[in-house]
DNA sequence: GCTTTTATTGAACACTTGTTCAATAATAAT
DNA sequence: ATTATTATTGAACAAGTGTTCAATAAAAGC
């Protein structure tokens, strides 16, 4: 009953995706996202609103994407402290093995976008959140497996650790050096006083 | 023999310091540093350059100043690891007070900047290199004094101490929570066997 | 008081930004 | 075939970007 779509909307957020993870919300311009993706601005604006709409969409497509990817990591029949530190030695090489340095587009984002961008912010909030839950969630069965000390919160724990996350990102943009980092992500599981490998 | 310099450089570069501060490099542009600053685009390139000459003058001045005021509590008659809690109370505190949430300027360029920008990346690199320095020497004391663990590195824990630093300026900016911002930095300091006030 | 030197002005520049929209094309239903 | 519906095109838009420069103003030396 009416024209069909031609391109593939999956597609074309992956190639958003991979030009916000590159370059940056405000250092990604329309005509880059209309030259990468092959689509005019119409299409464009027909399929997705704006600027803000394209940016939106391929976070959310991000998210999902690495949510897979974790999920896997985090659970499976493997001990729960194994997992974690699985979890951080994806980490190390995601950072170790991307010559652009990209770090994650979620960190990037938080990095990047004022505070006061409150849409923006909400949506991240609620996705490091989760994450923030699933590593809570590790650290409560690493506790009653007795992995833990007794006096460690795992809620706390987790908050420190995603902050250490956030570290790690950033410290690979200025120092690049795998073996820093691998020291770092010891250091930072050693504090809860589980065995790495 | 020629017209004089009628404005104050320093206090031109405050007010772009808290420009860039507050709404990042590329979020600022150049009209609104005219409007802050009050001098015309004309003078603003005869005294900078360009915006990104103005950009790196603003840089170094908050460099400076940020040296001056982390000088007052890390060389001081005080034990070292006292000294070192010192440092990340106030950071705490900073962090806290802000209603803005502006962090530190150097975290955020680190942030915004791409890591192809040499010029500016390799500024910011010497920058934390000297932080980076101030804390393994502290570390260095606190192991003479034997309240470090014989097997822990200051080198290594320097960089861990860096990398929970710029964790902590992100974290703040998803959960502006006190009480996590200090539990956070509790269990980063735990992490080296050091008392903490 | 004239000249030299340099700071300041602010309009103008070329370019890029995000966005829109009438024209056109492609499908499905009648 | 005609019509209705919607996708696509791509030129055009207004606003904003960083930057320049001839004109003007202000001081110092002769």
């Amino acid at each position: 009953m009416a024209r069909p779509i031609t391109f593939d909307r999956t597609q074309v957020l992956q190639q958003a995706i991979q030009l916000f993870w590159l370059q940056g919300y405000s250092g990604t311009s329309v005509k880059n996202l209309v030259d990468a993706t092959g689509l005019q601005p119409g299409s464009l604006y027909a399929a997705f609103g704006d600027k803000r709409g394209i940016f939106l969409a391929a976070l959310d497509t991000y998210f999902n994407t690495m949510k897979l990817s974790l999920f896997g990591l985090l659970h499976n029949d493997k001990a729960p402290n194994e997992r974690l530190t699985d979890f951080f030695n994806h980490l190390l090489q995601e950072s170790s093995c991307d010559p652009d340095r990209k770090g994650c587009l979620l960190i990037n984002t938080l990095s990047e976008i004022p505070v006061q961008d409150a849409e923006i912010n909400s949506r991240l909030q609620t996705m490091f959140a989760e994450v923030e839950l699933e590593l809570k969630q590790i650290l409560i069965e690493c506790k009653n497996l007795g992995q833990l000390s007794e006096h460690q919160d795992p809620e706390l724990l987790a908050k420190f650790l995603l902050s250490g996350i956030f570290g790690l990102r950033l410290f690979n943009k200025t120092q690049p050096d795998t073996a820093s980092l691998k020291a770092i992500i010891d250091q930072l599981l050693s504090t809860i006083h589980l065995n790495q490998d």
